[in-house]
DNA sequence: TAGATTGTTAATCGATTAACAATC
DNA sequence: TAGATTGTTAATCGATTAACAATC
């Protein structure tokens, strides 16, 4: 099985694409702080890639500095905006609304930044019919019926491991064009749809590996 | 700033390392069907690296296959337990009791692999005092006594991004090995300490790049 | 034994870093 | 102009893949 989330139709690394949302949140940074010119070589201190990858990194999509200056802050910002599709907004629906899903919905930022959550799925009949923030809670049953009726830029997928695959399967593909999948299992989904996976049990596996390190070094 | 959560103290690279805990999980799924033998040919079909790929993690740690058969999976699958450091426990603390550090200290499987968390530690009034399975909220001045008296593996950090470094400066660091980041933004600790982030926007923004590819390439 | 598959070395591929001419 | 810093090419480094001898 291809990972998907790896997939990339352009000819930009997924190295690169992965370090993009980082300039975007250290510019972001450098402009609260009313910093309009950075070099390279400042970004490179602050951020820990060194200058030359940021040069690298940046003329892949274009040349946004200019020799002798370094680049204009602001304007830098916005082209990596528009390079990240921040610069539109996402409809999103929320499969599994436990506190991994809440959490999702309630996280703010993504509301600001464009994506406007439609709706909540669960199972659980207790929820069905309450809203958070106005944003309803509706049956799991009527998540096939709800992607024939709309196109859904992102689902994000936080039920537990079982379902994961099935929620997949309910959907109409062709309305669907990502997912964003917390749960803990590889899914397959046509060609055409994107899937980002956030394994959290991964990446709280990997800090054990590595807190365990030096024990290990020592017993060889 | 060193990005420490990709530091490694053994020649193992982090490219090796983060593959790990998908073998542990596929083999896992494995034993679960019954399976007790796999090829590095077979395996590389279920879980999408090649078969050289496979082999040549595996041996980073050993020789744990025979030639013209294969690998026993339940084997296997205790080295890399071994390995990732799943055959211990773990004192956590999570601190930022919203929705995502609730999401954490609610996702069972956590506690089953060992991880045993000791404390919720928040600022909100109406949650001090209370409990999850057993687990007291905490209020989060105490953050300091506790980590002077209690040994910690883990501090989750599920807080607000502006006071993720605040809660960093608060812990005793010479009780704490390791951070497990969820606050958007990149924390500065000492060396011993283990740093590992996930970064939700930078994931959620990486799936918005790649829903966008297409787009980008025809404006060229 | 013959067949299968590992462990491991060598070759390739890709990503990062270094260097420097171009130019603001 | 002189100094600074980019854009870009070339060199290096590291990771992946291929190949095959070793061996179960």
């Amino acid at each position: 099985m291809i990972n998907l989330s790896n997939r990339n139709i352009s000819n930009i690394s997924m190295a690169v694409v992965r370090r993009l949302p980082k300039y975007h949140r250290y510019l972001q940074e450098l402009l609260e702080k009313e910093i309009y010119r950075i070099s390279s070589k400042e970004l490179s201190k602050l951020i820990g890639f060194t200058a030359s990858q940021i040069r690298q990194d940046l003329n892949c999509f274009g040349g946004f500095g200019q020799q002798g200056y370094g680049y204009n802050v602001e304007e830098l910002y916005q082209e990596i905006e528009k390079i990240l599709g921040l610069n539109r907004t996402y409809k999103m629906i929320i499969v599994g609304a436990g506190n991994l899903g809440q959490a999702v919905a309630n996280y703010t930022n993504f509301e600001k930044s464009g994506y406007e959550l439609l709706a909540l799925f669960d199972i659980n009949p207790r929820l069905i019919g309450m809203k958070i923030r106005d944003i309803p809670f509706r049956d799991v049953d009527e998540l096939g019926e709800f992607t024939n009726e709309n196109e859904i830029d992102i689902v994000v997928i936080s039920t537990p491991r079982e379902f994961a695959q099935g929620i997949v399967d309910k959907l109409n593909k062709d309305n669907v064009k990502g997912i964003w999948n917390f749960a803990p299992t590889d899914i397959k989904v046509p060609e055409h749809i994107i899937v980002e996976n956030v394994h959290l049990s991964e990446s709280l596996y990997t800090l054990s590996y590595l807190l365990n390190e030096k024990h290990l070094e020592v017993d060889k």
